[in-house]
DNA sequence: TTCATTTTTTAACATTTGTAAAAAGCCACG
DNA sequence: CGTGGCTTTTTACAAATGTTAAAAAATGAA
């Protein structure tokens, strides 16, 4: 559990009593390419480390479905609507790959939180983390048109986007895939 | 401080020991519309609650200046970014009014996330919140046409749109002035 | 390899949005 | 009042992106 456990000590700094803690309501679980493992409707009570593999959430508009976010190893599978509200969210998320996880349910969490100050204070960085990721994911959207996006995601992400199917990409770009491949001309 | 407290109490139960905590380290400040609160490269120390007023987050690109949120009375003046990573943001906040603000300086909160499961519970929360609204505005922008939030936007703020000139709201829309023009025409 | 399936690219045309500049509307101040 | 400055709308044209459909290329299984 390599990936997972580093992810975990990565997040904020906890002593060996703390991360054993967390690591004991951890449990393995290997799913296919194509599971669906967050549900956009339902209520989700668990959260996924991802040891291997990749995913991706979406959202399903009128006439569309938009990629909004993908992860691999080290990253985390999470409905955090659903989590946080309490309430079904909006997003699904769908496995890329097989894939190895570490699952985590969320009401074992809340008790580690409410019991222990590192943790919770794990769970603020957490956030944070997710938070400033997903600001700035929203911020790059804004003002950089979807060629300098997909250029920086070259970049940051060059093993990702091998991973995953160009019509995902422009999804997640903001784009058509008719419009991704007129980038990928001009850029050549 | 009404809308200060109410904000406050709203993000997670507090009981009276530990609110009084954290009132006691606020200051009131009053600013000028116009006031650039937080500056983009430069490190901020300070968190601010809106007691009274409206203010405007943007960042400056290339050939253009983007404002990606707005609040107003109960809302939280912060810059994510300069305060998780405690490097400089990327973003302005701006008073678009004259503002009553109380001040709470972040490493006054970190000592009391770090002694109080209770606060650092309530960071959490605070992060969560946040993180679901960024969330929610960046997945609305992604399926949403301008348009329809446009529209969205007179619904759930009819008020603050009054009080924001229409080239910011265009920017927060991600259309040109123009083209919001051409929105409003149409919807008329 | 070969065939079938999926993914990616190309093309032609329609639509949307942007740009620049002018016109109209609004407001504060003398 | 009236003038000047600022905001908003309108116009005409240009550029970017979407739509639809088909061709080309890549992939994977037998």
């Amino acid at each position: 559990m390599q990936n997972t456990l580093e992810s975990i000590k990565g997040i904020y700094p906890l002593k060996e009593v703390h991360l054993n803690l967390l690591l004991k309501e951890l449990k393995e679980v290997e799913l296919p390419k194509g599971h669906l493992i967050i549900r956009a409707g339902k209520l989700e009570r668990s959260l996924y480390f991802i040891e291997n593999g990749v995913a991706r959430a979406y959202v399903d508009g009128k006439d569309n479905r938009i990629t909004f976010w993908f992860g691999m190893e080290g990253d985390i599978i999470l409905s955090y609507h659903s989590y946080i509200n309490n309430t079904p969210g909006y997003e699904s998320i769908e496995l890329l790959e097989n894939c190895r996880l570490y699952e985590l349910k969320t009401e074992a969490l809340e008790t580690l939180y409410n019991t222990h100050t590192e943790l919770a204070n794990w769970g603020r960085k957490l956030a944070e983390l997710i938070l400033i990721k997903t600001e700035e994911s929203y911020i790059g959207r804004l003002f950089k048109p979807a060629k300098e996006r997909y250029i920086d995601l070259l970049q940051t992400d060059p093993l990702l986007i091998q991973r995953i199917p160009l019509g995902h990409i422009a999804s997640y770009l903001g784009v058509t895939q008719v419009t991704l491949s007129r980038i990928r001309a001009e850029i050549k």
